[in-house]
DNA sequence: TACTAAATTGACTGTATTAGTCGAGTATAC
DNA sequence: GTATACTCGACTAATACAGTCAATTTAGTA
């Protein structure tokens, strides 16, 4: 139950891609350096956030990455899942059926992880990337300028 | 963000221990053939539980465990931390404090992490063992019997 | 058209965690 | 004293995490 790197690494793209929409298409290489992530794992990132369809890549040369839609429509949640699948996967209902026990509605311990797992969706799915770019402008100034954050 | 075997093995002892008072203590042999659990692994989590208070064993011919504590005092969030440590770790919080960034309170990532953690620790920790007992016994009527659950 | 900047792909590596297993040792009831 | 049962530490295989590397394709520009 933690949260991975890759996650931060996607809400600080998409959040940088929010804050700086004057400059689309914005390259990998400037979103890496203004927040701090390693070039090559973070186009790893766009990829999937490209697949997901959070982003719209620009190929050659003076391309880039910016948003297919606009940060109040973007959730948390919908780039972690981007990113990591299932927020809070329940390992015995997925996979293939062999290791799926038969009786799941059943289960209590099922039960308490899906409230579980409900409970964190709806935190993440209620923030939008807007209100983490808000949050981020409140606190840093216009110039959204932070470091190692 | 998963949920792991080990916590939902903990779940299911301390809940076998709950509903079978009458015969304290269990044997581990008991618990892991009852709720399908590989009964070496077993050991590793009981020992884990008894280090934070949750079960007390008895060592010895006829020993075994028991609870320490009424199960309506034991929540599940009690018995996932003492197997997993901190609920949804957020990594640049603890360790050493070289990979700490040093303006943790602006961090907009992290204040997301922090409200989706106090989300699932609420879900658990106000869940008791006995809730999940009558949750459990309600569906499998009394003797509590469950495979592979 | 050639050059170059940039995305795209897939394979590769090291480390950590997960999910166990194994075996030797210790305590205690009988 | 011996069988039973907990205790402890090391060990292993598989998976996930966090990157890195090299080769390729695409498209703007001189």
């Amino acid at each position: 139950m933690n949260f991975t790197s890759k996650e931060e690494y996607g809400l600080r793209a998409v959040m940088h891609l929010a804050m700086h929409e004057a400059s689309w298409p914005v390259q990998t290489r400037e979103v890496a350096s203004a927040e701090g992530i390693p070039e090559q794992f973070l186009e790893q990132v766009l990829a999937a956030l490209r697949r997901a369809g959070i982003v719209r890549s620009i190929r050659g040369a003076s391309g880039g990455y910016e948003l297919t839609s606009s940060p109040h429509s973007i959730s948390a949640g919908d780039v972690v899942r981007a990113l990591s699948g299932p927020i809070a996967r329940i390992p015995c209902l997925d996979g293939d059926s062999t290791d799926k026990c038969n009786k799941l509605d059943r289960c209590v311990v099922v039960n308490l992880w899906k409230r579980a797992q409900s409970a964190i969706s709806q935190v993440l799915d209620k923030t939008t990337i807007q209100d983490m770019v808000d949050e981020r402008m409140l606190r840093d100034g216009e110039s959204g300028f932070m470091m190692h954050i």
